[in-house]
DNA sequence: TCAAATCTGACCAGACTGGTCGGAATATCC
DNA sequence: GGATATTCCGACCAGTCTGGTCAGATTTGA
């Protein structure tokens, strides 16, 4: 018993660069389940983790970053479970992303200050990185928990 | 002697996501570096990875798949080395990348066909990553090596 | 007090990253 | 042809990280 989907192997080298891990994948999925499933009452793990297939004591290391943020409101105890700290459509998706996974840095030289790159001034390639730092933090952003709950609902851009 | 920079630890935590491996950073320096070198006569590895202060022997591996996708001719035997397979201006910074690290492939249920998420269908999440996905390839294709590759010189972005 | 949940930290196997090494193949120069 | 310069290629390796399990402590409702 519990035996949930075939379990998932990553690395940059097979999937790709620029990949996130299965942090940011079932975190995700867990935050649409709930935004679904939250009805005013906790929504305990367990349900989310079988609705979802994931493995639950996995998803608890997960979900714990999503509330240290403060992004959802955790109960304990008998009937405890999970809620939406905010409206569904409040909650940006960069948010919960980079609780999850971290800051978005594509190079190690644009890491906290920037002052890292030890080649800074004749090393026009930093801007090449910060570029798609913030085109990945756009795109994140352009979407709110919202729009991924709602089944089947038309996607509304913020296209800029 | 051949001591290069402290090595470089990186992993997603830590550095948080979306990050490039050393592939993508050492690769597009040895690019940035060919560029500027290159005038006819082919350059050699060891001249660059001097230059640039990278472990030679890795950086081999490295230009391998530089090389493999065409962007880059190479020489061997005395005087041999590598040159520009076309001029800076023609060569897409995302084509570099992808051939690095491989294709940009944010969640797993993008991969090749599309065809591998579970839950097509009921599943919109699967339209964040691919815009992330769209986003990051964009950025890098908005710059060409001989932005970088020209020090000082004001980047000049191709703004849609 | 019992059971349902969350919370926490230790632990683990396998994959991947970053890198070295040795040698084969190839080309130039003398 | 021989010495030398250089790419090419595959084997190998140590450390780190990912993805995941497990056991138990803690909190709360009934």
């Amino acid at each position: 018993m519990s035996e949930h989907q075939e379990s998932v192997t990553r690395g940059l080298h097979g999937t790709g660069a620029v990949a996130f891990s299965t942090r940011g994948e079932y975190g995700v999925r867990f935050m649409v389940a709930l935004a679904r499933m939250d009805h005013g009452e906790p929504v305990s793990l367990t349900d989310i983790a079988e609705a979802e297939d994931l493995p639950r004591a996995y998803l608890e290391q997960i979900v714990g970053s999503l509330r240290d943020v403060g992004i959802i409101d955790s109960a304990r105890g008998a009937h405890g479970g999970y809620r939406l700290a905010r409206p569904a459509n409040e909650v940006r998706m960069g948010d919960v992303l980079r609780a999850l996974e971290g800051p978005i840095v594509p190079m190690t030289c644009l890491e906290g200050d920037g002052s890292s790159c030890s080649k800074t001034g004749n090393c026009s390639v930093v801007q090449l990185w910060a570029r798609v730092r913030d085109s990945v933090s756009e795109a994140l952003d352009s979407f709110t928990l919202a729009d991924l709950a709602v089944p089947g609902a038309p996607i509304t851009l913020k296209q800029k």
